[in-house]
DNA sequence: GCCAACGTTGGC
DNA sequence: GCCAACGTTGGC
């Protein structure tokens, strides 16, 4: 939805209360966040903390780089048009915008975990060719997401509540494009080739959860990435 | 426009 | 708690 929900238009900045940390019991799905990492009972931490790496701490990763999707093309949902792409993050004050219309656990999740100067791919999806157009920093944590409460909203959701909020966005602030657009077919030409040599993107979210629309890099995936930029497509 | 993948809902 | 039906995402 971010991707089905990023719409242009500056969130207002208000901060209401932050979201509690507890969420309903009909939220369990996604209560975890990429809650999966295997919890080992008596496990010791293996420690393998290096800054920047998606570490294990206890028993869940965290990360440091991300995915963001959005929709570059013009789509009405609800009669209003969805339309958000790095162009039009571009044009924004300050290239800054609030990522609103998240309406996934799982994404909310990870929305929750970013942090103020982490990096994160500006994707897009859903559009003639889908891939990564450019990298946005995080500028300003998890806070409630307006246009849950507003009923105009595409994503409104009558079931939140202010006392209570059920959903979150960040602020991402532009950083560049990448020096030329990398499409989703050949990060998937990697990625399938890495499956059988063990390479970086062996595991890349964007193939193993397609649906995701903000999701965890780690760095090897990230650095991957980036590496491409410089080669000259065939 | 088709449809695979997959998240959510609700009956039981 | 299971799982079929349904709805959404998003590539192609």
């Amino acid at each position: 939805m971010p991707s089905r929900g990023k719409k242009r238009g500056r969130g207002a900045l208000k901060d209401t209360k932050e979201p509690a940390f507890k969420v309903a019991k009909s939220e369990i799905s996604g209560e975890g966040g990429e809650s999966v990492p295997v919890k080992t009972s008596g496990e010791r931490n293996p420690g393998k903390t290096s800054a920047g790496e998606a570490s294990t701490k206890g028993t869940k990763k965290t990360y440091t780089h991300w995915l963001m999707k959005s929709e570059p093309e013009s789509r009405m949902e609800k009669g209003v048009d969805v339309k958000f792409g790095i162009e039009d993050l571009k044009a924004q004050l300050n290239q800054t915008a609030c990522w609103d219309g998240v309406r996934n656990y799982q994404a909310r999740n990870f929305l929750r975990e970013m942090k103020v100067g982490q990096m994160a791919f500006f994707y897009h999806s859903n559009c003639k060719e889908p891939g990564i157009a450019g990298i946005v920093k995080v500028v300003k944590e998890a806070y409630p997401d307006h246009t849950q409460f507003e009923s105009k909203d595409p994503h409104y959701d009558a079931s939140s509540s202010k006392e209570n909020p059920k959903w979150c966005m960040v602020d991402v602030q532009f950083v560049r494009m990448t020096k030329r657009f990398i499409p989703l077919a050949e990060l998937k030409l990697h990625h399938q080739a890495h499956k059988i040599s063990g390479g970086a993107l062996k595991d890349m979210t964007l193939f193993t959860r397609q649906r995701l629309s903000v999701q965890p890099l780690t760095v090897e995936e990230f650095e991957f990435v980036l590496s491409l930029e410089e080669e000259k497509q065939h």
